[in-house]
DNA sequence: ACGGGAAGCCAACTCCG
DNA sequence: ACGGAGTGGCTCCCG
């Protein structure tokens, strides 16, 4: 017979199914449970079905996942009406969400724990409105919520009411309106040196972050114009752009002013001025470009002060005056010119950012949504600092919409979330690696602005991504204070190296902020709000888990960077201090009850080192979960499918992303970003269920 | 040499890709266009290229599928199988799995054809804009761009540039802002009387749509105290309030003027003074509730001007104030009170319908998603209009998310796309049966506004779903003008019923807004738009289907429409009708051209029969389709698995549809509704793809 | 012409060297 | 440790 005969002994020897180590090694597997290889290696031998594949019609598939997920979404949400609505919504991590199993049903987990049902705050002071709404991801309710919440729990004398909740409460602006026709106020301005320098300084603070000024030359000509030419004339017939130089002087000298004495902000003269000339805001998309321009500054300069829901206002406005001109869109290249298109695409991605932030902080929707969204971030590719900033813009967006959209979750399908969500946040982390390596040649003390920025973003994701488990937990404490214990460990043990991450994460910023030989950014709040929001995060965890170590030295660096703040005139920072000690000593006198209560002391490894942290945090996990040792190659090989078409855009299996050379690595552990650790970590959490359990029936 | 003498000359003869037909006849496939054998059979010889395909874990594909199915089943309104059936581990073999087949895989539709990629007008006019961004999916970029289309293909003079494509275009108001602390302008207002009397004439002419005042006791106590005491001093303590009442009267003149005298629109005067008196947007959202319906009555009454824009603008600004204060969640009833609540709930419902046909208005993406709503419409359930109305605001937008979306689409996704879509209206058009049945007791002469309102929405979905079909045959026809002609019934067959339901929907619109007993809303452009958007709908396909029949008669129902609305002084009127008029002749023009070119007279079959017309079509489609004698018996036949699990979104025999009794039946064929034919449209169309090829996959 | 089922093709997987 | 050589699902001969 022909063909049997070429049975031969190569043919016989494969195995149907190789395990797990096997396959990493590339080496024979003998197939039985455990194989020759493995029980020689003492290691753990694990084999997981294949599971038979089939082809589908990509776009077939795709539908069923939406499908899928927006019942999901349903379901988990009270009675929804039954809607055709296909709302794409972010490509987030389709395939991967049915399968999520948890590893304990009787788990779940609280989003926001102190923030559904929809919380509000009577507000007591004389105000018209008679409530506040807290937000469940906003940072400023939550801190609102920690406190009502814990001063409940103690029975602690309530303390006064929040500062710092209503626009106005730091900084209390007045402004009227010119009237309409009247000429433009000219006086008091700085001469054109003077005026030009300001520019500059602004061009520097803002532009690594933000793209307001793409065209640059335009404005320097209206400058030169406005001085040498007839001022007042020139201010009436470019209203607009004299409300932009106006803004560009409120800027320029909020970022060079170090004075104290005054109770208004840096630069607020020139930003009221600037206010009352704004023309109608429903007349200004007549003149799209500028006019966007102007909104979003003035948008920044707001939120710079505290005024947070009218930044949100003056952005969403230059949003639809944006869209009006379809900047969302590919506008056609041949009909505008390749310098407006870029213009146009630069002054959406800024948009796009400032809608994300702002909306996370005020913590309602955002404005724009990315499946509404057509026009391209950057197809030359040039602007990598652009791009990532958008990519954890988005990030913050989807982190928001999954992780914390429902009232109580699954804790296994949390997990599967934020697992896919630091999945991604990882190839972020290599991108940024990427830059860092290329541009700044491992000098860390000339990192600039833009970069720090971005990594600082990337850490906060982090840490927002993995509030909520805190949170859970807080929750739970403050709930059992009174009445016994909980099984902890089976809570702490998935979720450990999450809270480690982000502990990291957190202890970083700090670092980051507390640097010496760094620039402090005063007037923009988005370090202050870094600092404000890692300190959160350590004061939790510091009160959570006693033993980790990084609190102490954590709350002392934010102080300290606040403090800084303060010195050089920042009196949002004060607030903020203020909050951040009543927050701490809230969580100092939970601590006290809960020793003084005899409860268990809950404890996390330790965090303190890269590489080999990620595989003490990720042995941790298996003393926990008797899966015992797997490696990093092996989740992804469990089901490269799943990885590959689930999250587009991802980076594929961590055996690419090892870092060049040992300085590399030690120089990436100092930003406190390592893709390679990062990955370990969240394959680490991917292996301790759902994948590898494929025996069980998946449950949504 | 073992591999070497392997190539033999079979291996060499396979071709890549077989055609359809040698596929089905497995015979050797030439490879070419058109192949040998389909040369000698005389047969049309395709390709389906296979689409991008992608593995998937079998298991996790299984799920997916169990789900959608069963999540269309609980959508599904219909009998619903006894569901025992599902079918324990189904053993559909999933190759076949995939069901919906596109009957002819070369044909692709342009789902706004003459939108993409983003086209713009430059505008000739001195504005400060240089150019207008055409948005693909609304009604006045429509005709635009159908102006510079057929006008460019035809090579006719360009007409002059569109009125009304601009703000102020047709109504061109002047506004000034009050100082800020000027006391507010009291003089000439109404009496009290009649001031209560335009109040309660908003009522009606608002309220049956929108929910602007659920609070109408405070208003009238206002309106007293305005009246009674020192009004001055009442209009600066509750300015927001005054503006409101200013609105109210504004609103109420313009809902009774039948003056014709004056360039302004009606009511202008308390509107101009409204918004003079506007607080700072930006400062508004302080005084939540009453900020919002007077920003979205601002909206309102510049959206009935003929402001989209900035009507636009000011919804936008209303619903961020409504987040702000979570009206989109679920706000706590033990501690807002019911009325409260009841008050916001209606309030932000007003606001998504609102923001669903502004946004769709000027084309731009909606402010709202629909994944970030958490409150319910009406949980009573006693509000049916008012969450009638939110259907069908969210199935607009779905329309337009789903169908509008990309720039071309295989002809069987689209189609599947649209049915699904009209599926779920046929849902819907059962329940507004049911409202009719209910309430009005087949009096179709006592239809309540809101009703009709509804009803026209209805008919507006419709005629925005199938649009891009008739685009895309004028398109189509347009282009080959010139160069010889297209095998056009591939394309008809299977569209036909779905440009057979616009069309009625579009006839009926226009019959119920030109009854004589009803009411015609002059002043709110809705009534307008709805008889625009119809009367373009039958101008096209007038010209590219002669033998319809109700073209004539439609025509000649929007200009009697038109025509009344212009004699009660509507201007905005008066342009569309000129618009209209310039878009007939344009089509009589490109029909002369169509006929003298001797090209081939496209036909639907005649729309007049409602049980009959769907096996009608259904007939006609088979007829056409080189498939041949498949019927439906064979179809299911083949695998009766096949139509029950694995067409998701398939409908259920409407058997169980029949409507009670005949009478109703033609009641309901009055006002152009009847779900039980349009689920027979709907499932001929199903039924016409995917299962007659059931050996095929997908292609994306 | 039909259609069972073999041969060729492709991507995934095992495991040699 | 790993590049790259060497099963199973899909897609035209011949009875």
């Amino acid at each position: 017979m022909p063909t049997s005969f070429k049975a031969n002994p190569r043919k016989l020897r494969r195995t149907q199914n190789a395990c797990v180590a096997c396959r990493q090694s590339k080496i024979k597997c003998s197939g039985e449970e455990p194989c020759t290889n493995c029980r020689r290696r003492v290691m753990r031998c694990r084999f997981v079905e294949t599971g038979s594949k089939v082809m589908v019609a990509e776009r077939y598939f795709q539908e069923l996942q939406n499908q899928a997920r927006l019942q999901q979404q349903q379901h988990t949400f009270a009675v929804r009406i039954p809607s055709g609505s296909t709302c794409p919504e972010d490509r987030c991590p389709p395939a991967d969400l049915p399968q999520a199993q948890p590893i304990d049903h009787t788990r779940s987990i609280w989003t926001s724990p102190f923030s559904l049902p929809s919380r509000i705050l009577k507000d007591a002071r004389d105000s018209k409105r008679n409530w506040i709404w807290l937000a469940p991801s906003s940072l400023w309710s939550l801190t609102a919520r920690l406190k009502v919440m814990i001063t409940e729990k103690l029975s602690l004398e309530s303390l006064n009411n929040s500062p710092g909740l209503l626009e106005g409460d730091v900084y209390a602006l007045q402004w009227r309106d010119a009237a309409p026709n009247d000429p433009p106020d000219i006086s008091g301005l700085p001469s054109i040196d003077q005026a030009l320098y300001l520019f500059n300084t602004v061009k520097f603070h803002l532009g690594q972050i933000y793209r307001f000024f793409d065209d640059e030359e335009t404005f320097v000509r209206h400058v030169r114009e406005f001085y040498q030419g007839d001022a007042v004339v020139k201010a009436s017939e470019c209203r607009l752009w004299f409300v932009q130089f106006l803004l560009v002087l409120a800027f320029g000298n909020a970022f060079l002013s170090r004075s104290r004495g005054t109770n208004d902000p840096p630069g607020s003269k020139f930003f009221v001025r600037a206010t009352s000339l704004m023309p109608d805001l429903a007349s200004l998309w007549e003149d799209s470009l500028l006019a966007i321009e102007v909104l979003a500054m003035m948008g920044l300069y707001r939120y710079s002060i505290d005024y947070r829901e009218s930044a949100h206002v003056y952005v969403g406005q230059a949003i639809r005056i944006a869209q009006l001109g379809g900047l969302h869109t590919q506008l056609p290249e041949e009909e505008l010119g390749s310098r407006t298109l870029t213009r146009c695409r630069n002054l959406w991605w800024t948009l796009y950012i400032m809608d994300r932030h702002f909306s996370s902080s005020v913590g309602i929707p955002m404005t724009t949504h990315d499946c509404d969204i057509s026009t391209l971030v950057d197809p030359s590719q040039q602007d990598t600092t652009l791009s990532l900033q958008v990519k954890l813009s988005r990030m913050l967006s989807t982190i928001l919409a999954t992780i914390y959209k429902t009232e109580r979750m699954q804790l296994g399908i949390f997990l599967e979330q934020t697992r896919s969500i630091l999945h991604t946040m990882a190839g972020h982390a290599q991108e940024i690696e990427k830059i860092i390596h290329l541009k700044f040649q491992n000098s860390l003390d000339t990192m600039p602005r833009g970069t720090r920025h971005i990594t600082l973003s990337y850490h906060q994701c982090v840490i927002v991504a993995t509030r909520p488990l805190l949170l859970s937990i807080l929750k739970e404490r403050l709930e059992k204070l009174d009445h016994g214990e909980e099984d902890w460990q089976s809570f702490l043990a998935p979720t450990k190296a999450l809270i480690n991450t982000g502990i990291k994460s957190a202890v970083k910023t700090l670092q980051i902020l507390s640097d010496e030989d760094s620039l402090l950014e005063v007037f923009l709040p988005f370090e202050l709000e870094f600092t404000y929001g890692a300190a959160i995060y350590l004061t939790m965890t510091r009160t959570l888990f006693p033993r980790v170590a990084d609190g102490e030295a954590g709350s002392h660096n934010a102080h300290s960077i606040l403090d800084e703040m303060i010195s050089k005139g920042n009196k949002l920072a004060e607030v903020r201090k203020i909050e951040l000690t009543q927050i701490e000593s809230l969580f100092q006198q939970l601590a006290a009850r809960i020793e003084q209560q005899g409860l268990q002391t809950l404890t996390l490894s330790s965090p303190e080192q890269s590489i080999v942290s990620a595989s003490t945090v990720y042995n941790n996990i298996n003393d926990n979960d008797d899966q015992g040792q797997e490696d990093l190659a092996t989740a992804t090989a469990i089901d490269p499918q799943t990885v590959v078409h689930c999250m587009p855009g991802d980076s594929q299996s961590p055996s690419g992303l090892l870092p060049q050379d040992t300085s590399d690595l030690e120089f990436l552990e100092n930003i406190g970003i390592s893709s390679y650790e990062f990955l370990s970590i969240v394959d680490g959490i991917d292996d301790n269920f759902g994948i590898l359990d494929p025996g069980q029936g998946w449950e949504g």
